[in-house]
RNA sequence: GGCGGGGUAGCCAAGUGGUAAGGCACGGCUCUGCAAAAGCUGUAUUCGUCGGUUCGAUUCCGACCCUCGCCUCCA
């Protein structure tokens, strides 16, 4: 079976493959570096993460952009807040950004352009030079530049919006009389006082990029005119991606992207996410709860990413059961596999990666998973699982968390616990039952949680309390 | 007002014109000195409501109800 994802151009699953074979050319829209980015962020990162890597699971060589907008309103606004300079005021969200993909385990993708890199705002200036060439820009009293949608005939093809029936603005600026059509928008913007010393040269005066020509530049200056996949979250295409599509093709004269993939937004707890509501989360905030980078990733990955995701706490406790059901599962395929003589074999089948193939299907991809699990579980409990059948388990399993990164985090065993189990062991052999209780309560509150098997103690991390 | 997404067991959720995956929770069992943990196992006569098409619909069509989102810089 082909890859097939929807797309939000055409609004129905297309095949895909790649315009140069074997190479996929993604950008994916990144943060505004004037916070730490929240949980709904990252369900967008997450899910752009998976298609990264399934994409690379089948073989396919991806190239992917993310970018960091390092100007707009809000950057600028809370550098002026801090009194400090912009990329002052920037530079530690960078920072915490960085951190965060580590922790959710979302694989860095190959370029991080910045806005207000020289190069990047040399390339935004070079296109907007262009669209005002061509007819497709003009300029304002104010010396702003904005885009004439009118020039365009496809503006509104991917939103599928007709222009002139978008309802008048409730968000219109009280300049924007300047414009000739309201729907026009902003390519350069002239420099204003609350703009503070972010300014920068440009044909039309001091000013600064509008948000959109910002990816446009980026994206065509490190990929090429014509991409295969552009990402983003459900609220980007309009007017955001529509944008793109307009500045960037009425300057190659070339179809920008061949698919457009959106992810829908999350809800927390049942309602929209708002810090009003008291219902915003930052992945610190959930790290502070004490919930793993892994818990998270499984919550924000298991739902489709077309569906809107309720994330809630319970969600977050059944991630982490379930990721502990995984990982029993592979403990007893790695003890059995030990003895193993012989290679373990490749895998049978594919279900798992099929299940991908047809628009990330996560849901039948886990089902797939889980079914395995619960199939040699029990041939294991008959003993009836070989040594290097176990092994082919595995080499199966890492194909599997090569895309969705579940891999157990190895946690070793403290020292200390070395001396408790040792004498619990001998406590035990001696039946003194009450001693060996006495232990066990010492060691789990030492943070782990000591099982009795046939094969003697086992020890288990405790996670961490929840919230 | 325009455009779009959803309503499947307590919760999350897949799916198909032919009789309901998977995860969590819950009950039972196994294991155990007792536990814990783990494993196994059971649990939707039914897929928002009402009509229609069909031999047969959760799946197609129509109407309705509920809910969520977007409509100029929020992933």
């Amino acid at each position: 079976m082909p890859l097939r994802f929807f797309n939000t151009l055409t609004r129905q699953v297309e095949d895909f493959a790649p315009r140069e074979a074997g190479k996929v050319r993604l950008y994916t829209c990144g943060p505004t570096v004037y916070n730490f980015a929240h949980i709904g962020n990252f369900r967008a990162y997450v899910f752009e993460d998976l298609l990264q890597r399934h994409l690379e699971y089948r073989g396919l060589k991806v190239d992917r952009v993310m970018n960091l907008t390092d100007v707009d309103d809000k950057t600028i606004r809370g550098c002026r807040t801090c009194g400090v300079p912009l990329a002052d005021f920037t530079a530690p969200f960078k920072k915490a950004f960085f951190e965060d993909l580590d922790t959710l385990r979302i694989k860095r993708a190959d370029h991080f352009p910045e806005a207000t890199a020289p190069e990047h705002i040399a390339r935004m200036i070079e296109m907007i030079s262009t669209l005002i060439a061509k007819g497709h820009a003009y300029r304002a009293e104010d010396g702003s530049v904005y885009f004439r949608i009118r020039s365009f005939a496809d503006y509104g093809k991917l939103a599928h919006f007709n222009t002139e029936e978008l309802r008048d603005g409730v968000r219109v600026r009280n300049d924007e009389y300047e414009k000739e059509n309201v729907g026009d928008f902003a390519l350069w913007k002239s420099y204003d006082e609350a703009d503070g010393d972010v300014s920068w040269e440009s044909p039309w005066g001091r000013g600064r990029p509008g948000w959109h020509i910002e990816c446009s530049a980026m994206a065509t200056g490190i990929l090429g005119p014509e991409l295969d996949i552009h990402c983003g979250g459900e609220d980007n295409i309009f007017p955001h991606h529509e944008a793109e599509i307009a500045q960037s093709e009425c300057v190659t004269g070339k179809k920008f992207v061949r698919l457009w993939m959106h992810c829908r937004h999350l809800q927390v707890e049942g309602s929209k996410m708002a810090k009003s509501a008291g219902n915003f989360f930052t992945l610190r905030d959930l790290m502070e709860k004490g919930w793993s980078g892994r818990e998270v990733r499984y919550a924000l990955i298991s739902v489709k990413y077309r569906e809107p995701l309720n994330f809630t706490l319970e969600g977050l406790a059944a991630a982490r059961s379930a990721l502990q059901r995984l990982d029993e599962w592979t403990v007893r395929l790695q003890e059995l596999s030990q003895s193993a003589s012989a290679q373990g074999s490749a895998e049978k089948s594919d279900a798992f990666g099929q299940a991908l193939d047809d628009d990330l299907n996560i849901s039948a991809a886990l089902a797939v998973v889980f079914d395995l699990i619960r199939t040699t579980n029990r041939r294991m409990d008959e003993s009836s699982v070989t040594p290097s059948e176990a092994l082919s388990l595995l080499n199966w399993l890492a194909g599997v968390n090569s895309v969705l990164g579940f891999d157990v985090e190895a946690e070793s065993i403290p020292p200390a616990l070395s001396d408790l189990l040792a004498r619990r062991a001998t406590a035990r052999a001696a039946k003194e039952w009450k001693s060996s209780d006495t232990l066990r309560d010492e060691i789990l509150a030492a943070g782990w949680v000591v099982k009795d098997t046939k094969e003697g103690q086992k020890l288990t991390p405790l996670p961490r309390v929840g919230g």
